[in-house]
DNA sequence: TTATTATTTTTGGTTAGCCAAAAACATTAT
DNA sequence: ATAATGTTTTTGGCTAACCAAAAATAATAA
C-alpha cells in the first residue's frame, strides 16, 4: 500500500495539473507540500518508479492512468469526509478541510461506501467541488466563476475556489453559502466590483473575491 | 505530538498492565506490537526520555501519569470511533475494531466531542468495553465472566473480552449479542461447560468460550 | 549450585522522508 | 550572445523505526 507521504504526493499532482495531465514542476510541489525542490525530485523519481507518475528530468512530472486513479479515490475519499462532518457532525465548511486532510488516509473501501450512502451518494462536497464516484468519474457541470457572470443575471452560489477560513467566514458573514440565490444588480465599470443581491440585502464584493466564487447561472 | 508509533505503544502498555500501573515487559510488547524485543528496548528509552513511562532496565517498563493520561485518550477515541461504526454505519461488532485502529489517530478533540455527543455519550463499545470520559475517567462496573456464573443466574451480557472475528461470528450465530438476556441452566459438572438459554433457545458454551463473555447478573 | 533456557540489551545496518549547500541546467532579460 | 535569475539535481547528512546477530542478564531446572 501507499504511504500517507505518497497519496499526499499523488493528490496534490492532480490538483496542480487541474485534473487533466498536465505537468506539473517540482518548485510547485515543494510550495504545496512544504518540502525543498530537493525533496522533489526524490519522491518524483520513486513515484516514477512506482508507475504512478511520469517524471522527466529537468522537466516535470504528470500523472500515469494508475496515478491519476489513484489520486481520484484519495479525492473521493477526501470530499466525502468533509461532506460528512459538514453534514452528518454539524462542522462548519471552514472546519471540514483539515480533519479531512487526515482521515482521507484511512483507506478502506467499505467505510467510504457506507458513508456516502449515508450521505445519499452526494455528488458534491461542501464547498462545491465534485466527489468522483467509486470509478473515479466527475460529474462535470457548466459553473462559471462569478467573476463571469454578466448583470441582471439570477444565479445559485454551487462553490468556492479558495477555502481559507478567512474566506469562508467572510462569505457566511454575507450569507453567501452553498445553494443561496443572488442576482447581479452591478458591475462597476471602473474597478469590476460586483454589487449583487442575496437574501435581500444588496452586497459589493470585490473581483478578487468574485474569482473565488463558483455559480451557476440560472 | 506524538507518533503513531508511539501512540500505539502507550496503548498497548495500558492494555498489558490491566489498566492499573503494573509493570510491563518488552517480550510482552514485542509480540503485541510485532516487532521484536531490540526494538521495543529502543522504543521504551525514548518513551522514557518523553516522561511518558518510567523504563528499568531489565526489568520493565510501566506508565507515568502522564503517559496513563495519553493511553486513556487514545482507548477512547479508539471506542468512541468502534461504537460510532457500529450504531451509526451499520458495521458488524466484528469489523469495528480493524478500523477503529486507524481512526484512532486522528487528534482531533472537537471530532471526538461531536461524536461522542451524537451517540449519547455512551459508556460502553459494542464489546462491552468501557469509553473513558474526556477527563480519562472510565467507568466501573459491577460485571462477572460467564464462567463466574451460578445456576439459576438470569444475566444480561455486556461484553467480551475476545474481539476475534472467528469468536464474534460464533457468538452472533447463538444470538448471543451485547443487552441479550440469558439465563444459566446446567453447569456440568466434569467439564464446567455451560448450557444456557437464550431468546428461548437452549445453547451449549465451553468454559474457554464462557471465560470471555462478560455479564452482569441480575 | 551449576547448567539450561528465556529475556534483554548492544552493535551494526536498513529504509523512508526530510534538509542544506553546491553544482548543473533552463529561462529570461539585456 | 551574455549575463542574471530561477529551477532542478547532486551530494552529504539527519532522524524515526525497524531488523539480525551477538553479548549480557535474569530466571528456571537439574
Ligand atoms: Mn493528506
Ligand atoms: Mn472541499
Ligand atoms: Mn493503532
Ligand atoms: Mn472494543
Amino acid at each position: 500500500m501507499q504511504s500517507e507521504t505518497i497519496e499526499n504526493y499523488l493528490k496534490t499532482i492532480y490538483h496542480l495539473s487541474g485534473g487533466n495531465g498536465t505537468i506539473v514542476n517540482n518548485k510547485q510541489l515543494a510550495d504545496k507540500l512544504n518540502v525543498i525542490p530537493a525533496t522533489v525530485t526524490e519522491a518524483v523519481k520513486k513515484l516514477h518508479d512506482l508507475k504512478f507518475v511520469i517524471y522527466e528530468k529537468s522537466y516535470g512530472t504528470r500523472l500515469t492512468a494508475l496515478g491519476s486513479k489513484t489520486a481520484l479515490s484519495i479525492v473521493r475519499r477526501h470530499r466525502i469526509w468533509e461532506t460528512y462532518l459538514a453534514n452528518e457532525l454539524g462542522f462548519g465548511w471552514d472546519e471540514v478541510h483539515e480533519i479531512a486532510e487526515e482521515l482521507e488516509h484511512i483507506k478502506n473501501d467499505k467505510l467510504i461506501r457506507k458513508l456516502s450512502e449515508k450521505l445519499g451518494n452526494p455528488s458534491f462536497d461542501p464547498h462545491g467541488d465534485p466527489i468522483p464516484d467509486e470509478k473515479g468519474k466527475i460529474q462535470k457541470s457548466n459553473f462559471i466563476k462569478l467573476s463571469e457572470a454578466k448583470v441582471k443575471y439570477n444565479c445559485k452560489i454551487m462553490g468556492v475556489t479558495d477555502h481559507s477560513t478567512a474566506f469562508l467566514k467572510y462569505l457566511e458573514k454575507h450569507e453567501l453559502i452553498i445553494g443561496a440565490s443572488i442576482s447581479i444588480k452591478i458591475i462597476e465599470e471602473f474597478d469590476n466590483s460586483i454589487v449583487l443581491v442575496c437574501q435581500k440585502k444588496e452586497v459589493s464584493i470585490s473581483p478578487k473575491a468574485a474569482e473565488s466564487i463558483i455559480v451557476e447561472a440560472l
